[in-house]
DNA sequence: AATTGGTTTGACCAAATGGTCAGCAAAAGT
DNA sequence: ACTTTTGCTGACCATTTGGTCAAACCAATT
């Protein structure tokens, strides 16, 4: 676990920032040095690349991402209680953006998750955890693909797409804000609901 | 409706293919003209610009887009196959990537929707159609937004993230388009009973 | 056969872009 | 005080990229 200097701070923030908009070809490294208010020749001398730069972003990500998946592991709560939570810190995590940009790097290059393919496969974890429940008789039979998929998109989705949908419904900042707030609950009902129906 | 050469048609086959994989600033005209098996100067022969080949693909897909969400203005079939359908067909057109390559360019440039905001709002008939049907009494109470973010959300997302998806579940390829050949349905459940109980 | 109009391209250009490097400034040792 | 290491930058470089153009090509018309 090494630690940031300031200076490696600041441009990370600022490489996301511009990744993040302007995803991997369109961000430039001129525009990443000015937002973190340093030289070009300095963003270099930190990073040698850029490509070096976007793997640092990359793992950081990833690794984030590990952890927060990591959480279907315990069973302490109630599935309920867990999916419902698990659901606020995914979207919590999401509205960051910086899993939504390597997400979509990724679907550029596969390449770039079968190179660095870490043993842990992220859908193992919650699959296996509801067909646990399911198995045990406390779900009704569901396809746990499906509930997985559609909380991904589900909470997903409406992030990478908040600013177009907020236009496309012509909804008002506030009221924006207030569907935003709701969403994860809103979300977390239905599949809830789904799950304790069924679902094929 | 003028009518597209031979040549012309090639070209905007090849360029779609392109920009969709690798949106806008990745895209390359050299790179376009190889897909077209033209030379560069003949790419520019026929679009003058990159830009100019942009703005066709892109008014192009909106027109198409426009035309499907138009469907929701006959009111002939019940709401439930209405939706089904609609549905089968959001999904369809989803496939062919280029809603999802202009909706990403979007909402890197908001502006791209500002300034060419025709006077139809998608969300309007969709919104309107079942806001209608709920006074009507037909429907239990649901905000409908949510019921319209859920459905998009469900449809493009596992379009747009169909490899990643595919490779984090680990199935196989059969087992894969066995899963997305049923998807559709699936979503279409799930709304449909969404929509029955109410929704908020 | 000669002319005309549209089509195609190799060669070229200017600007943008990722990256390098010698050197300066400012801490950090000694 | 001095040397050394580290942080930082302006100027520069090589390549890439969107775009241009004169010349060649090729069918149809005269």
């Amino acid at each position: 676990m090494l630690s940031l200097t300031d200076s490696e701070k600041k441009i990370l923030d600022a490489a996301k920032k511009v990744f993040e908009k302007q995803g991997y070809t369109g961000a430039r490294m001129q525009h990443i040095a000015d937002e973190a208010g340093i030289s070009k020749a300095s963003l270099h001398y930190y990073f040698r690349s850029k490509e070096n730069l976007f793997e640092r972003i990359f793992d950081e990500t990833m690794s984030d991402f590990m952890e927060l998946v990591s959480t279907w592991s315990d069973e302490k709560e109630h599935w309920e209680e867990k999916l419902r939570n698990f659901i606020h810190q995914f979207f919590d995590f999401l509205k960051t953006k910086s899993l939504l940009f390597i997400l979509g790097e990724i679907n550029r290059n596969p390449d770039l998750l079968l190179s660095r393919r870490k043993k842990s496969k992220p859908k193992a974890k919650f699959i296996s955890y509801f067909e646990n429940l399911q198995e045990a008789g406390k779900l009704k039979s569901s396809n746990m693909y499906v509930v997985y998929i559609f909380m991904h998109s589900l909470c997903a989705y409406p992030v990478l797409n908040a600013g177009l949908f907020q236009m496309t419904t012509g909804m008002n900042n506030h009221d924006f804000e207030v569907f935003m707030k709701n969403y994860p609950d809103t979300v977390a009902d239905l599949l809830i609901n789904a799950l304790k129906r069924g679902l094929n």
